[in-house]
DNA sequence: ATGCGTTATGTATTTAAAAGAATAACGCAA
DNA sequence: TTGCGTTATTCTTTTAAATACATAACGCAT
C-alpha cells in the first residue's frame, strides 16, 4: 500500500446483535463492569462521565433484549435503592470478553501479513 | 448467554491507522471506488449522499496521510476538471478488501463458538 | 413523618457533526 | 472572451445526540 513507513495499526470495534439491534458493546460491557463494582447505575453513569439518564437508557435496552434481564434494580429502601448484576449479565461479560481475546489476537496476526 | 434464540449476530467495523490517525476505513474504501466510477469527487459525493465538503476534507486527509495520495486531482480543462485513483489508491483498495474478507470468515467462525 | 439516595421519566437546553450556501479559481472549447 | 463543470474554501444553517434540569416514587431508618 506504499504507506509511510511509520506506526501502522488495525483497529476495530465490535458488537453483538439480536434481530438486527445492538445488544452489548464496549461501553455496554464497560457500563455492567461498573454497575457491579458500584451497585448503583447513578454511580456507574457518573464514573463513566455520562448522564444518568443515558445509563438507564443503556440498562433499559440490553434487560429488555436480552432473553433475561443483565441487570437487576431495586427502588427505595436504606441506601435509596441500586442495582446489581444477575447471573445473565456476568455470563455477558465473561463471553464479550473471551470474544475480545480472540479478535485480538487474530486482528495481530492480519496486521504482519498487511503491511 | 442465555439470548432469546433469534437472530443472533457479530457485527464489527475495521480500519486502518498510521501513526495513531485514520488511513482508510468502509466509508473511505467506498468514496475510492466512487472516485474511479466516475472520475469526479462531486458526483462521487452525490452518489453517497455527502456533502463535497465532506468528500473533498474526506480525500485530503487520505492523501495527507499515505506516503503517496491515493487520489489525482485536477482542476479547469474539458469537463470541468475531475480526480482519478493512483497505483496507490488501487492497491489500497484490493489490500482493504482482502483483509475484510478474512475478518468476515473469522468473525463467521466466531458466531458458532459463541452462541 | 421526615430525610436520604436511588430508580424512573418527561422536557428543555446545549453541543458537536453534518449539510448547505456562497464564491473564487481553473483551463479547455466554442 | 464567455460559458461550463469541476476543484477548493469559508461561512452559515440545520440536524441529531447528548446533557442538563426538574420532579415523582420508592422504602428503609431515624
Amino acid at each position: 500500500m506504499s504507506l509511510k513507513s511509520k506506526d501502522l495499526s488495525i483497529k476495530f470495534r465490535f458488537w453483538i446483535n439480536v434481530d438486527g439491534e445492538k445488544l452489548l458493546g464496549k461501553g455496554r460491557v464497560e457500563m455492567l463492569e461498573l454497575i457491579r463494582k458500584h451497585g448503583s447505575i447513578l454511580k456507574a453513569s457518573q464514573e463513566m462521565k455520562m448522564s444518568y439518564r443515558q445509563a438507564w437508557q443503556m440498562v433499559k435496552e440490553m434487560n429488555d433484549r436480552a432473553e433475561s434481564p443483565f441487570v437487576e434494580k431495586y427502588m427505595g429502601g436504606k441506601n435509596g435503592g441500586g442495582a446489581r448484576l444477575t447471573i445473565e449479565g456476568e455470563d455477558a461479560i465473561k463471553k464479550y470478553h473471551d470474544l475480545e481475546k480472540r479478535i485480538n489476537y487474530f486482528i495481530d496476526e492480519q496486521l504482519e501479513s498487511f503491511k
